[in-house]
DNA sequence: TTAAAAAACGAGCGAGCGCTCGATATATAA
DNA sequence: TTATATATCGAGCGCTCGCTCGTTTTTTAA
């Protein structure tokens, strides 16, 4: 059992990191050369994106809107994409790429205990989505307006989040562990639960619940 | 513990019947006056609109795309809606008219039951949201981009199911019946799973799992 | 100090949007 | 049949959208 500042300090996921991958990841669209300014400026560019995007709608929110609250130019905006749709596929492929590095490599020594598989994974789950939460709540809501390449990308991670909730009550199940009839059932149960966690994440701010106390009440529930 | 198509026949919710509705609620806005014709314009109307909006959001479905869709012309259209927003205000109040006609009438002899009475607000919330399904898919999707009075509505409503689930546990739980050690929080939990079901239905149809499946495995994973 | 490179600027483009309105077609009743 | 009420039509208006590109400003290095 962690907390969600243990969990902050091992994997850097501020603004300036994930622009920073963001950078090297799009070096080919990106027409900035030098990465300090490009990293800020991305860093105004998403920041904004997320907080309009979420407040009204990818597409309600039109570049003049980028421009005003940025500071920077339409010209200077499409220096660092080469369309609006592309600015929303950076900002989901950072975000599949956050679920790749942290959800798919858990520490050494849990493949032998069932139960804190799980529980590390619900635990490290809800820590990734409260700490990336406009990121999340963006590719939750925006997913179907992706274009098609993007909409492959959602359903293929949603998958992947999904499969290893399978197999570690799988494990547990058939280590006699846990009493499970249906693990896909089951697994598909507890997805909605993590989701709601940061799509609703006003609604438990209201209620003053950590994150620590929302991990603790979904292992309950699901225990 | 009754089944869908009992709920169904107890409730019209065709898309007929939520038409009429619909016409005696907008009579002041809608100029067509022979209800027969209203009645089956609105209906391929309020269809096309769910359909297109659905897939790609209300904002990125145009007046035009409507028009070809349902085979009326522009001018036709506004003889139904004054705006784009009144449409979308038109199908979300009907939403919020059935819950409150549904969920808010128990029938008679549950309130002594508390364990019945929650099996039947959770399954009757299923059945309401599997008749219904795009129109709930819509209200919940585009919930962000409505009018201000459309949001405010949207939340009295979705705070109006989640005291219903609150107070059923809380009747249960000072009856002894329930081991709940927070009624509000454990409300707050089943909610998404009860939003998952139509938010998500193609995930469940595909796994062929039967709306009355489902209701029983929420009821478990509760109880 | 100066010339080249890098970054930012923002008016203007064509396209598509929500919406209007005078003309037209259809149904109803005298 | 004719007159009136009802319903439908769709070109066109003003506007905002995503996006471009010639120009200007800022930074870098000789």
């Amino acid at each position: 059992m962690s907390t969600l500042l243990e969990f902050q300090e091992r994997f850097d996921l501020s603004m300036e990191a994930l622009c920073a991958r963001m950078l090297e990841r799009h070096q080919a669209t990106i027409r900035i050369r030098k990465p300090a300014v490009a990293i800020a400026n991305l860093a105004r560019i998403v920041e904004t994106t997320l907080t309009l995007a979420n407040a009204k709608g990818f597409h309600s929110m039109s570049l003049r809107d980028l421009t005003e609250h940025t500071g920077l130019s339409m010209g200077a905006l499409y220096a660092y994409f080469d369309s609006k749709d592309t600015l929303l596929m950076m900002i989901l492929g950072q975000v599949v790429v956050a679920v790749e590095d942290v959800l798919t490599r858990p520490p050494p020594g849990l493949e032998a205990d069932p139960a804190a598989r799980l529980r590390w994974l619900l635990e490290t789950h809800l820590y990734l989505t409260e700490t990336m939460q406009p990121w999340f709540v963006f590719a939750y809501m925006e997913a179907k307006a992706f274009p098609r390449e993007g909409r492959d990308l959602a359903v293929a991670s949603e998958l992947t989040t999904e499969r290893l909730l399978a197999e570690a009550l799988e494990q547990g199940a058939s280590a006699g562990l846990f009493r499970v009839a249906d693990v896909e059932m089951t697994a598909a149960l507890i997805k909605p639960l993590l989701q709601d966690w940061y799509v609703k994440r006003a609604k438990y701010r209201r209620r003053g619940i950590a994150p620590e106390r929302y991990a603790q009440s979904v292992i309950d529930f699901v225990e």
